[in-house]
DNA sequence: CTTGAAATCCCTCTTTCGGGTGAGCGCCGA
DNA sequence: TCGGCGCTCACCCGAAAGAGGGATTTCAAG
């Protein structure tokens, strides 16, 4: 029934245990063969220009390059590259960020292991591949209310604590266009100060922690 | 030269990929054997109670028991429980809660993988395993001004984004304490105002941010 | 016993925040 | 063409936050 095609796959994850992990998952598997890893996503995106493996899968929050941005170069220079995210579960907006950025295909690092090989079956089939609980979160990011460009330029700011006065002549505005901003920014995450704005962000994966 | 005795490793972390990856790397030695897994402290605490491993791997951050918790809970029953934390880097403050909670070793899981084994050998000599990275680390909290346990509890109210008023009520202290309090903070972190806070209290461990 | 740190509370003063309300401009899609 | 949305700016005002001061008690360590 089943064709003999082996079929390829680049591994990016800036942990080396998550690496080994996956080698040992895919080993199993007589027709998977890793081509490759990479460890954040400048390594991934000559890689799998230098390789084209029939899948990546990518890790988003890496060093030098996330993940989001990998993959969109990736389906830049090949618009068939199959990429499966293999993330933590980093907020709504990161879902939504790495399936508009191209990939087919999101686990979670909590899952039970035993999904890796289906999807990367499925996105061989040119099927996506979404977890009830992802698509669930997506649904809720969906009919949500998101954040601007400018209005998460604020919020990059008002992680760093700047106060309104700082965030304006930051960015070149008034003061009071900045008002408008973060009280709309509280209206739409629907919090009641920007200390709770901030960490409801993060949560959601609207902005990072800038790093260490 | 060395005697033949097989090494007893108990590995526990909520991701299946890594304690996959940690299988991968330690079965590479022949005298290792992964005698179980733990997906969250409480798996942890009872597995090590039932199997009296020699070496216990320990991931920080899990659900329903955090890692030091466990840590704690597995040197009360056993003092001489031999623990390595593996982990992201979680901050200053982890580390610190983690080694004094009878944590022998401390290994990043942005490491290269190749010190897995040799931290094992190590803490199997009854010697501590504590990369440079992190005793720089350690050596900065040291010095360091850190929170009480007071201040450690406003800090995570702060990051609810509660304010003073109800921060006081939620205590059962005067508004006036709070102030007092947030003040300190303030100085102690080194930061402009509560947001601010917020943001550096998460990066350096000494809070997380809710879960879900 | 003395010292010190932690936790509690109090007062004043200035700045910042956030709510309410309104308005002009530019762009895009219906 | 028109409405909606994003971005900009404005004024007012009450509440909250933060910067100054001090003050007390408790408790453990020196």
């Amino acid at each position: 029934m089943s064709i003999e095609i082996s079929i390829s796959i680049l591994i990016t994850d800036d942990h080396f245990v998550v690496r080994e992990g996956l080698r040992s998952i895919l080993r199993r598997e007589p027709d998977f063969t890793v081509v490759g890893e990479a460890a954040n996503g400048l390594e991934a995106v000559t890689a799998h220009a230098r390789l084209r493996p029939d899948v990546t899968i990518m890790d988003l929050r890496m060093p030098v390059c996330g993940g989001v941005e990998a993959i969109r170069r990736i389906r830049a220079a090949d618009p068939a590259a199959r990429i499966l995210v293999l993330s933590n579960f980093e907020g709504d907006e990161d879902i939504h960020a790495a399936l508009s950025a191209g990939a087919m295909g999101y686990l979670l690092k909590h899952s039970s292991g035993d999904q890796v090989t289906p999807a990367i079956r499925s996105l061989m089939l040119g099927k996506r591949w979404i977890p009830q609980e992802v698509a669930g979160h997506l649904a809720s990011r969906e009919r949500g209310e998101i954040l601007s460009d400018r209005e998460r330029e604020i919020v990059r700011l008002l992680v760093l604590g700047e106060a309104n006065k700082q965030i304006a002549s930051a960015l070149g505005i008034t003061e009071q266009t900045v008002k408008s901003h973060v009280k709309n920014i509280l209206a739409k995450l629907q919090v009641r100060d920007r200390t709770e704005a901030v960490t409801v962000a993060l949560r959601r994966g609207i902005v990072h922690l800038p790093e260490v």
